[in-house]
RNA sequence: GGGCGCGUGGCCUAGUCAGGAUAAGGCGGCAGCCUCCUAAGCUGUAGAUCGGGGGUUCGAAUCCCUCCGCGCCCGCCA
């Protein structure tokens, strides 16, 4: 696929180079200058690159490089001299090629190795995940799944916040309040914002609370670890569910209890106190990362003795290091400051970091979210309603088909339009939520890429798949371009896993469907004469297996009627 | 006040990390295309001093400096 391409193109460059002995700048990412272009499948400006070191102009760099180019190609066509560029095409070996493994299989799985932990949504257990979560959540299932796509084993990990302020809170507010037999979560979710109004007028809760999270840690009371459990868990069997209904799962669930159980939290604080940097202050215990630029300090147990989600955050850390090659942490931006903290304090302590991805917030109209003061939409109610207006659709469109049909069909598309428009946004843009844009299902959302999918099997299910084919009489420009854009899926692939940005992928979805729905416009296939019926039939089937792998990258249904 | 992130047509966004050859999509506007494989589709058109200013460079949306605006953080919360 285009990787091989690449490759090829990288050996030639680097070839031709070496016999100028051009090997100045052989060094670095991306040292050959090469891009993607308008004006070739494959671009090269190193000739600029070039010109201060020889003091020779870029276009007779360019030249000299052309002139020494190898003329044994594989996937090559020609290499064009267009002034000081390099434009590099690819041949119909490399197109034919294309069509002909993306027939069967996963042509497109990555060469990538090795064990990866992705933690996400970790959503403390105090109430429903809400659409600030989800962006959570559908960021880490996606590189979850784009991970797995590139080659390497993932454990999605979910880390239940059972020790926090956030569960005694619950634990208390179930005390004192009833949960009134609602989704799990949204039950828990009422006790909590009542407890948190409670605590708020009167002093005393913020004591039993402490005394709570004190019992629970020290393990003295068992009928207090009993409801913290019972709550954790409760509100955590809500959470799962709604994850299910974005076609979400994690593989292993760590609770912080368990680095405070089996002692590596105090490990974790002696090897901190061992740098020398720890401090006892006003009682607490803290450490002092004043020279990595820090100037708060970070505590790592309260004045009475208990510890905090940072100090078992460290041992979750450690275990993680310890069981995996590569860990993945997808946080808010409100934890920005405290995961380069940890990370600071991990390097300590000799531990690998993990790499952490940050996405911005996503923010109401009228302001902020916020469980505690009951301020969020949750993510239930957006599917709800998303569901509910992808039904109006298929109705309008599907009048004939029976109301099953309608509904698993609005179901799939609610859940891909969902986590379509959380994922095409680049992580780092803060988002405000808008009902108009959630429940449109047009152009840049996952409809239109399941409704390519669903014309490709439509054309497959009433003419089937060829059992032989000439590829070279696929020759429209719309055909080719096609072919080019299905075999970009394992480079768009390698390079999200290496960024770690899922909406690249989202982006190449979009193109992949426009590619297919012009190819779908302007060449006929079932009415074509057979020879050529037969290509453009090996094409649609291409475009479906394409389709339906990015599709289920993006854990997106990939329905075959709509 | 300090740190981090963001600022691209009326609105939402890609491109920025690895600087290159006419700034790319969508929504909305206007004008077209269903005797033709699902029109959740396709085509055309109008609309951008890439927040402002300076700098580096043969070349800047992209790198550096500075200013402005917005978001997040600066808890013995997570």
């Amino acid at each position: 696929m285009f990787l091989d391409f690449t490759s090829e193109v990288e050996s030639l460059l680097k070839a031709a180079l070496e016999r100028r002995g051009f090997n100045v700048y052989m060094e670095g990412v991306n040292s050959l200058a090469l891009e993607t272009s308008p004006h070739a499948d494959l671009a090269s400006s190193v000739a600029f690159r070039l010109a201060p070191v020889l003091k020779k102009s870029p276009v007779a760099i360019a030249s000299e490089i052309h002139k020494a180019l190898s003329k044994s190609f594989d996937l090559v066509d020609r290499v064009e001299l267009k002034g000081p560029y390099l434009n590099f095409f690819i041949n119909r070996k490399f197109l034919s090629s294309v069509v002909k493994q993306a027939q069967v299989g996963d042509p497109w799985k990555g060469k990538m190795a090795g064990s990866v932990i992705v933690e996400h949504t970790s959503a403390n257990p105090d109430g429903p995940l809400h659409v600030g979560h989800i962006r959570n959540s559908v960021i880490g299932d996606t590189l979850v799944r784009i991970l797995r796509k590139a080659g390497c084993t993932v454990d999605a990990e979910y880390y239940v916040n059972d020790m926090g302020r956030q569960t005694a809170m619950v634990v208390w507010g179930i005390d004192h309040f009833k949960l009134d037999g609602s989704k799990a979560d949204h039950a828990i979710a009422k006790v909590y914002i009542a407890a948190n109004k409670e605590a708020e007028k009167n002093p005393l809760v913020a004591q039993e609370v402490a005394a709570l999270i004190q019992h629970y840690e020290s393990g003295d009371d068992p009928a207090v670890a009993k409801k913290f459990v019972w709550a954790a868990e409760y509100a955590i069997g809500g959470i799962l569910e709604t994850l299910r209904r974005m076609n979400i799962s994690h593989d292993s669930f760590h609770w912080e209890s368990e680095f405070v159980r089996d002692g590596s939290v105090y490990e974790i604080i002696k090897n901190l106190e061992k740098t020398g940097l720890t401090v006892r202050e006003e009682g607490a215990f803290q450490l002092d990362l004043s020279r990595f630029g820090f100037d708060k300090k970070m505590v790592l147990k309260r004045a009475n003795g208990t510890t905090l989600y940072i100090t078992r955050d460290l041992a979750y850390h450690r275990w993680k290091a310890a069981h995996s090659e590569r860990e993945v942490d997808i946080l808010g931006s409100d934890h920005k400051l405290i995961s380069a903290q940890l990370r600071t304090a991990l390097k300590l302590m000799d531990i690998r970091e993990p790499e952490v991805v940050i996405f911005e917030f996503v923010s109401l109209p009228t302001g902020s979210m916020s469980t505690r003061r009951g301020k969020f939409i949750s993510a239930d109610e957006l599917l709800d309603e998303v569901e509910k207006q992808a039904f109006i659709e298929v109705t309008k469109r599907r009048p004939e088909e029976t109301e099953d049909f309608r509904h698993e069909v609005a179901r799939q598309v609610a859940q891909g339009a969902v986590r379509y428009d959380v994922v095409k946004v680049s992580a780092d843009k803060a988002t405000v939520f808008d009902w108009t844009a959630a429940l449109d299902f047009d152009k840049l959302s996952a409809p239109f890429i399941q409704y390519s999918h669903a014309r490709a099997c439509s054309i497959l299910r009433k003419a089937g798949t060829p059992a032989q084919f000439n590829s070279d009489l696929l020759t429209g420009e719309n055909e080719i371009a096609l072919i080019k854009k299905i075999s970009e899926f394992d480079s768009v692939i390698e390079r999200a896993a290496r960024d770690l940005k899922p909406h690249q992928l989202a982006t190449y979805a979009r193109e992949l469907a426009e590619s297919f729905n012009i190819f779908y416009r302007y060449s006929p296939v079932i009415d074509a004469e057979t020879e050529v019926k037969d290509a453009r039939l090996a094409l649609v089937n291409a475009s479906r297996n394409a389709l339906r792998e990015t599709l289920d990258t993006l854990g997106i249904p990939a329905l075959e009627t709509m």
